[in-house]
RNA sequence: GCCCAGGUGGUGGAAUUGGUAGACACGCGGGACUUAAAAUCCCGUGGGCAGUAAUGUCCGUGCGGGUUCAAGUCCCGCCCUGGGUACCA
């Protein structure tokens, strides 16, 4: 007698392919329900134990939906264009394409092993022709389109030239950029072409703009946040900076307001959707303007506090502001020059979290106080952002912590403007309080001056009210081979939209590099390399990763389609993604971007709804343990981890396949990556290269990925699909750990014996259940249902465990019983269900049984076993009717002689009953 | 720094709406079967104290306060860990 999963699982295999058990197609006289996972980027270390998490939860709601009657759709595809396969073909020249392809076929194969219900006929991938030829169509419908803020929804961009015809754009009420000039309808139409197209160009969705990116001369390269650490490439340590590029943008902020407002209407977890409020981060306050002393120039603030405008003391401009050239005095500017190129070798990122080493740089220059007309010095200083509200703010000490901290290094004044307030020690930022020293605004509270500060503000003419965003603008190029080529090409360094409906295809190009030029890999492509050329030049940069992942969930009701993106009555017979399964680390960027193309396809008349994702669980990630070893910055010699702190060092992950017990594989390493094959050790006393650890998300680039594959051979896809789920609640986040692996195999085993005998044959009666028995399967039916409902994967595990013990101590093997109890158990363990179905003598596959009812009248009992609470602890327990009253149960428990020795001679005071629950005596 | 989560036995976790803290597993200890091992089955298992025992009793859900008849759950203030932070996807 064994359970032999592994003839029991590719007997089904084969069986559900051949049978296309999986296929589904519109079928209008049933309820659809679209359940849809976050789709892998393939990568070379395959799928890890991660990926399969939520595509296990994901799978069995899909089953459980299905064997409720709807049409599922379960698709999965992969999200092939990224940077790891780019980076693989620079090591080593092999295509990207190749990579992927050998990546794919790896997934697949181990996808297939877990018993997806995917319909696999669906699949997509972003690198295919075939399928970016659809993204270049969304992005050319984006250049062709403008935000029209009178009817709140993208229009064509010929409803806007024709406007400009008519009107020039003094009454357009558009999203553009900020540098737009205004004309009239007469000089609109003698512009030429080239000015036009300028112009045109300020207010499309999809725009060129220059923007900030990581630039690292020696590599003669843009780099990933990512690759950058401490301000040194990742990949061949050398210095990066700060360095404006040109580059294609899409208008995501005229989306800013229905984005936040379309939150409410959709069905993601609370703290999803907050982290969406805050990154597109609306705040209402006012632009006010200070002049510059002796200066012709002004400067604009935007503040959310515009009641502590008597506070001011100093103001603060970002070092990338272009006025600070402007109004840098002589004596000022050496400083100044050296300080913004200090700051432009810092990232963003280093330059917001790093408060506790302020720095800043006076300008020599004076801002005149539009209230007071008051002198104010005029500072620079990086944790002002030049892309945020103005890039420069009004420095209240009193009031913003920054800025207190920010006076205090610098020895700057720090007015007090609140009342009974302490600011010796930290600025108050509290709402809560009284306003003085303030003119008009004194004896108010910060609410009511916020109102007539902004009203007087307006009155006065020095500001006005405004509505500011956090979000910007999405940069949507990369200088980048292994991603979607641009639809575009340029005439007198305009550019246009092709006017070919083909998709145009990535060049062959002789090496994965940027140009010595520092041009992108795709300048390398000769005019006869492209397949559809145009103009002077094609666009060498590519879309970025999050391009083909905006709107895959689309292309999967129609995969195959050569005429359009979805075909409209496929995509009106799925609609919205009903459950959307993915991790958390996805909150703003996908899943945001996602939401965007949704609305402009929604405007663009495509679609009937504008939120992709009706319902999102996020799986919590499964964490790894990555190892770290420790170079020494600017050499190419690491330091082991007790001696770390010896030196200058930064910290790089290394392949934990390269360690052993945190010990480095020295030899090995050397071997890993080309640019460490003439690494140096600085060993431990034992002689041995220790590495650092920590827990963090399994990831390629972490090089902390474990595989399911030895698990599925040694326990089988059932045990690892039920395992994943035990492991805890799908949304929390857990360290990956094989630990108790064992005992949910022990379960399937044990449910193999009890329905076979000796020899693998099934053993079931036909005999009535009896009412223990029913009660038993009864109370499970009704746990795994509701559990079901609220996507508590993990407690169902117990739920079917615990009814299994059951089972085998009433010796039960009914076939009613066996029957419902499977179909239970099929969406966690498809195979071993399958297999015992069959067995059952059914022909079709369990996928196509009822989900059993739960009936009521088999789990009923008369009598609840009470806790009886002493002062809120619980002392025994006592059997009662449930027929009894509330004045019965207390006379009841009042004659018992264990609460009169509980109550110890103490005066009872009351008894609480909570009907069902729990009985409190209070003394 | 900022935004978002999480913290319960030796371990993963359960406790759905404030109502018996530790379900279900793993691990560990003891026993049965066996020449032996594996497999399987049975019993025990948060900690302290008292008791031969049944049992009794106190402590206990990251830390410190609070609300309540009753707090893992609600409120206030901390600490630690993880995710995101706009070019990883």
């Amino acid at each position: 007698m064994n359970y032999n999963f592994k003839k029991i699982e590719k007997k089904w295999r084969d069986w559900w392919k051949s049978n296309k058990t999986y296929s589904v197609t519109e079928d209008l006289t049933k309820k659809k329900f679209y359940v849809l996972d976050m789709f892998p980027y393939p990568s070379g270390s395959g799928l890890h134990v991660g990926h399969p998490l939520g595509y296990i939860a994901s799978d069995i709601y899909a089953r459980y939906k299905r064997l409720n009657g709807f049409n599922v759709l379960h698709p999965m595809g992969y999200d092939s264009f990224g940077l790891p396969a780019e980076q693989y073909a620079i090591q080593t020249g092999q295509h990207p394409n190749i990579t992927t392809e050998n990546n794919i076929k790896r997934y697949r194969e181990q996808l297939d092993k877990i018993g997806f219900s995917f319909d696999w006929d669906r699949e997509i991938r972003t690198s295919d022709p075939k399928y970016y030829k659809w993204t270049q169509w969304i992005f050319k419908q984006l250049f062709n389109s403008y935000y029209c803020s009178i009817n709140d929804k993208a229009c064509h961009i010929s409803e806007l030239i024709k406007e400009f015809e008519i009107n020039g754009n003094k009454k357009v009420q558009s999203p553009c950029d900020g540098d737009t000039q205004l004309f009239d309808s007469k000089e609109w139409v003698n512009f030429n072409e080239k000015k036009q197209q300028e112009i045109l160009l300020k207010y499309r969705l999809a725009y060129l703009s220059d923007t900030w990116v990581n630039w690292c001369p020696a590599l003669g390269t843009v780099l990933a946040n990512d690759e950058v650490k401490d301000g040194y490439s990742e990949r061949g340590n050398f210095p990066v900076e700060q360095k404006k590029m040109r580059q294609w943008s899409l208008r995501i902020t005229a989306y800013a307001n229905r984005l936040l407002n379309g939150l409410n209407n959709i069905d993601w977890n609370s703290s999803i959707k907050e982290m969406q409020r805050n990154w597109i981060g609306k705040s209402k306050g006012a632009l006010i303007k200070f002049k510059v002393a002796k200066n012709v120039n002004s400067v604009e603030v935007f503040t959310t506090r515009p009641d502590t405008i008597f506070g001011v003391s100093f103001m603060v401009i970002a070092p990338e502001h272009p006025i600070v050239h402007k109004i840098t005095t002589k004596k000022q500017y050496q400083n100044v020059l050296d300080y913004c190129n200090d700051v432009s070798l810092k990232s963003e990122r280093d330059r917001q979290s790093n408060n506790k080493n302020i720095t800043g740089v006076f300008s020599g220059s004076y801002a005149i106080h539009p209230l007071t007309k008051k002198t104010i010095p005029i500072w620079i200083a990086d944790y002002v952002i030049a892309s945020y509200g103005s890039g420069a703010i009004m420095a209240v000490p009193c009031g913003d912590q920054r800025d207190w901290n920010f006076a205090k290094k610098f020895n700057l004044d720090i007015p007090n403007i609140f009342k009974n307030t302490d600011v010796s020690e930290s600025a108050n930022e509290s709402l809560e309080c009284t306003i003085i020293n303030s003119d008009f605004l004194n004896n108010l509270n910060s609410r009511d001056a916020i109102k007539k500060s902004i009203s007087t503000i307006e009155k006065l003419n020095i500001g006005t009210i405004k509505t500011n965003f956090r979000i910007r603008d999405a940069v949507f190029s990369r200088q980048r081979y292994w991603g979607e080529p641009f639809p575009v090409y340029y005439k007198d360094d305009t550019p246009y939209i092709l006017n070919n409906n083909s998709c145009l295809q990535l060049p062959k190009i002789n090496k994965y590099l940027p140009t010595k030029e520092g041009n992108p890999p795709l300048a390398r492509a000769k005019k006869e390399d492209w397949n559809i050329f145009d103009g002077e030049k094609m666009e060498y940069n590519t879309m970025p990763g999050w391009a083909g992942s905006s709107w895959y969930f689309l292309r999967f009701m129609d995969p195959n389609n050569n005429y359009e993106f979805v075909a409209e009555e496929k995509v009106n017979y799925w609609g919205q993604v009903d459950l959307y399964m993915g991790g958390a680390e996805h909150a703003v960027g996908h899943l945001l971007y996602s939401r965007f193309w949704t609305h402009f396809l929604f405007d663009l008349g495509y679609l009937k709804f504008q939120e992709p994702f009706k319902k999102l669980i996020n799986q919590g990630m499964i964490l790894g343990r990555s190892n770290f070893v420790y170079r020494k910055t600017d050499t190419s010699e690491f330091v082991t981890y007790e001696k770390r702190h010896n030196y200058k060092t930064t910290k790089i992950h290394v392949d934990i396949g390269l360690v052993n017990n945190d010990i480095l594989d020295v030899e090995k390493f050397t071997q890993w990556r080309p640019e460490f094959s003439n690494a140096k050790f600085i060993l431990n006393d034992s002689g041995n290269y220790l590495c650092g650890f920590e827990i963090e998300k399994m990831s390629k680039s972490k090089y902390n990925t474990q595989s399911p594959d030895e698990l599925i051979e040694k326990y089988g896809a059932d045990t690892l699909r039920m395992y994943e789920m035990f492991l805890g609640p799908i949304e929390q986040y857990k360290p990956w750990d094989i630990k108790g692996i064992n005992g949910v195999h022990n379960f399937l085993k044990k449910l193999w014996r009890l329905t076979h005998n000796e020899k693998n044959k099934l053993i079931v009666t036909d005999v009535n259940p009896t009412k223990e028995e029913y009660k038993s399967i009864h109370i499970c039916i009704k746990k795994i249902t509701q559990d079901l409902e609220r996507f508590s994967f993990n407690t169902i595990v117990s739920h079917l465990m615990i009814c299994l013990n059951e089972l085998i101590n009433q010796d039960c093997n009914k076939r009613k019983i066996i029957t419902d109890y499977i179909i239970l158990l099929s969406p966690y363990a498809p195979f071993i269900c399958e297999e015992i179905w069959s067995s059952l003598g059914h022909s079709s596959s369990i996928n196509d049984a009822k989900w059993p009812k739960f009936e009521e009248k088999y789990i009923k009992e008369d009598s609840i076993n009470y806790p009886i609470a002493f002062n809120g602890k619980m002392r025994f327990t006592l059997n009662l009717n449930c027929k009894l009253s509330k004045k019965e149960i207390e006379e009841i428990i009042i004659k018992n002689p264990k609460t009169i020795n509980y109550l110890n001679n103490n005066q009872l005071k009351k008894i609480i009953i909570v009907p069902n629950k729990i009985i409190n005596i209070v003394f």
